[in-house]
DNA sequence: TCTGGGGTCCTAGGACCC
DNA sequence: TCTGGGGTCCTAGGACCC
């Protein structure tokens, strides 16, 4: 009889890729006469210097310094030369310019960087389909069915991927290679900037378990305490616990979790599409705000974010139904409250009104920092055509 | 002058329904 | 009067990621 005989499947490849200090070099493309010099990137408000305006022309010493710099706000990205200086991404700006005045001191170009974001995925996309977004500049791609995906673990395919973004954008990326996502995510920051590295299920031991727990891609900060107060440090370490163990200090699923991404474990695919759950807007004041004493600006605020992200929603086709705020106090404490309207929506004026009730339910005895504004339960209204999404029925006619 | 902005997912309690 | 489950939705907070 005649069997048809199904190959055995390829083991699975998956690549993660990071570009480079993204933002800050996208920045040197335009200033390459800042090249090799520390740049960052960062700043809250986006506060143009005037000089920049006379564009690729001007003179290093008439770039804005990190020194300078007063405000609020934290690095985006660091060039490496600036990161030999103690700078890094998500450091307050003041402290990073104790740390490196000399430092040039660029605003994010959203747009830029937006385009370029799509020029390198499109690059790859042309020569794997399979790639998930993780954000403007990380991409997860699947090389298991690609052709020559399996050559040298992926290293042939990794170069091709890099060398066509190079060719195309003149920006690099580091990629790492392994039979998952979570452990290609801790190879790709194995040599960086612009390296390749390969890791095989034998590689667990020598290469990952050395590791930092806090290099696992969901070990936070305080996780990552709880873990050194339990004499854990490398990932090795969180290894040679047992499942019951961290189960019992970590509650069941994140427990279990830990223990498969200390071995290795992990079976979540390339999801190359995905709809959004909610969208944002929030501001940090440039001074803390008084509810009472600033009410005008306040208010005058929170309409414009209540306008910004209708906006969001209309431009990308999308209606909430959930309505909320976000405040941060002077204290850093985090208050948020949330309701949810009877029909989706992407007007301006509903979301305020549903957004001011919330801000009533909050006691205002702080003065503000920040205040946001969120839309969720999300859909599309075609969608919502579809299943008939009808006012609330009539009610009464019934009994 | 420490500490941005835009997200996702999880937990946990209460309401409400079956 | 007390005692049940399960399931879903809503809300608030928190951890984490880019």
């Amino acid at each position: 009889m005649l069997a048809r005989v199904t190959p055995p499947p390829l083991p699975r490849r998956i690549a993660h890729l990071d570009m480079d200090a993204f933002y800050a070099s996208v920045e040197l493309l335009r200033y390459p006469q800042l090249k090799g010099l520390p740049v960052v990137i960062g700043g809250g408000r986006r506060r143009v210097d005037s000089v920049l305006e006379q564009g690729a022309d001007l003179p290093i010493d008439q770039f804005p310094r990190l020194g300078d710099y007063k405000g609020r706000g934290v690095i985006t990205t660091a060039t490496y030369p600036a990161r030999a200086f103690g700078v890094g991404s998500a450091m307050g700006m003041m402290k990073a310019a104790k740390l490196c005045p000399q430092a040039i001191l660029l605003p994010v170009d959203f747009d830029e960087v937006r385009r370029f974001s799509r020029a390198f995925k499109s690059t790859i996309l042309e020569i794997a389909p399979l790639m998930e977004d993780r954000g403007v500049d990380e991409v997860y791609i699947d090389f298991t069915e690609v052709p020559g995906g399996q050559r040298e673990g992926g290293r042939v395919l990794a170069r091709l991927i890099q060398k066509s973004i190079f060719d195309r954008t003149g920006l690099t990326c580091s990629i790492g290679v392994a039979p998952n996502k979570l452990i290609a995510k801790m190879a790709s920051e194995f040599d960086k900037p612009n390296g390749i590295s390969i890791v095989h299920k034998a590689d667990l031991e020598p290469r990952i378990w050395p590791l930092p727990a806090r290099k696992i891609n969901g070990i936070g900060p305080k996780a990552d305490a709880r873990l050194q107060a339990l004499g854990i440090t490398t990932i090795g370490d969180l290894a040679a616990k047992d499942r019951a163990w961290l189960i019992e200090h970590f509650g069941r699923a994140y427990g279990a979790w830990m223990h498969e991404a200390a071995w290795g474990r992990d079976t979540r695919p390339v999801v190359t599409a995905s709809e959004p759950v909610s969208m944002s807007r929030e501001t940090t004041f440039d001074r803390d705000l008084h509810a009472v004493r600033d009410r005008a600006e306040l208010s005058a605020i929170f309409t414009q974010l209540c306008e910004k992200v209708a906006g969001d929603l209309q431009r990308k086709g999308y209606v909430g139904k959930t309505i909320g705020i976000k405040l941060r106090f002077d204290d850093f404490r985090i208050a948020t409250r949330d309701q949810t309207i009877a029909q989706h929506t992407a007007d301006a004026r509903l979301i305020r009104q549903a957004a001011g009730q919330c801000l009533k339910r909050v006691p205002l005895d702080r003065r503000l920092r920040l205040l946001g504004v969120r839309v969720g339960s999300l859909a599309k209204p075609g969608e919502l055509a579809l299943r008939a999404e009808a006012p609330v029925p009539v009610t009464g006619e019934l009994f």
